[in-house]
DNA sequence: TTCCTCTCAGACAGGTCTGTCTATCGTACG
DNA sequence: CGTACGATAGACAGACCTGTCTGAGAGGAA
């Protein structure tokens, strides 16, 4: 854990995506209310000045961070499933992408889950959660459709709990390297039944 | 919530109960970092010294509410699970019981969740966590067993996923009522594959 | 009575935080 | 060359936090 040098702070990159960087670093890592601004600015290598110079409030820095998380999580996932055809496989690369965050030594469950903990209600914060959510929620609704689910929206919804599960277990139990085995049979069992095809 | 009898035990007993009713209201509905100390003895109708009198810091005061939710969330599912008979029944006992919660207009999510994200790690906010998700991961597995599954571990485990995400959902998407019929779905397709029965 | 223990109310210290402000420095551009 | 602008370092205000301490009151026990 070297305090010292953890990331090499590039200057010529603008102080807005240095922010963000260290943002998504100590944000992610230690939650929101744990980390002053000072710390954020400390190591963006950045004056407070220009942090407020680009954003109205830590709030919003907070909603920035949140925003690059979407974007990289929600293209992540459908690079996993561009890589195959089949809508079923498509289902179990989604679990598989997932459990590859797990097996990431920075792994600390889902950003969204914890910010909305520590946000108050009714801010930013939660907006960028709802707005998240309802992304994961829409792609595992279309996916049942295309495996062909006889409720797609139940499905969807059960794809969805199972993959909130996963994400929420893997941190609380650091780890443990029996889940993602366990959710994949979990979602073929789910599709199973729901696509009407038995084992 | 015992009455008050004017004995010198009771008086001591009784701050000791305030102050953990007034903990379980606050730090449950609104968090821990964001309840201070000074709301909590406001609530409590204590004195500060009081407080430290019977709790080391607010942190041990956090161990103790996380304990009080232990014991009554393990007791009621208990309860729920003694009503029934089939192992089986006991299972969906178990989501029913948590359905009910949902349903509670001050539910807010797994009080253990919330709290490991705002706490340090290798604290007793952790440990309390671990013991208590140690304890409902028994219980599932016992109730696999009981049931008949092929892998009761494995069974054990996706019904704890199932049961972490049906938590998660229902306080990250705001009580929304289609979750709890989607749980007890999903848990019976799981029971149904995994103690290979068909529907 | 006197003592002893628990309680209350609140001041206080020492630290944290966010957000604003001043004052200086470097550099691009007219 | 001069000017304007963005960045920097850091002081500062105002609010919050936890935990300690003081002084006083109430009630049971010797």
């Amino acid at each position: 854990m070297s305090i010292t040098a953890p990331t090499e702070i590039d200057h010529r990159t603008s102080a807005r995506d240095r922010l963000l960087a260290a943002a998504n670093e100590l944000f992610y890592a230690e939650g929101i209310q744990t980390v002053g601004i000072d710390r954020i600015i400390e190591r963006a290598g950045v004056a407070k000045a220009s942090l407020y110079n680009h954003f109205r409030s830590k709030e919003e820095l907070v909603a920035a961070y949140l925003a690059s998380r979407h974007e990289l999580t929600t293209s992540r996932l459908a690079a996993a499933m561009a890589r195959v055809d089949d809508p079923r496989e498509k289902i179990l690369a989604v679990f598989d992408a997932q459990a590859q965050q797990f097996a990431q030594a920075d792994f600390n469950g889902c950003a969204f889950t914890a910010a909305s903990t520590e946000a108050p209600r009714g801010g930013l914060v939660e907006a960028a959660a709802d707005e998240f959510r309802a992304s994961i929620r829409g792609m595992f609704t279309d996916l049942a459709e295309q495996a062909g689910a006889a409720d797609p929206v139940t499905l969807g919804r059960q794809l969805h709990l199972l993959y909130d599960g996963a994400g929420l277990a893997a941190r609380m139990d650091r780890h443990d390297p029996g889940i993602a085995p366990s959710v994949c049979e979990a979602a073929e069992s789910l599709l199973d039944v729901a696509v009407y095809r038995g084992t």
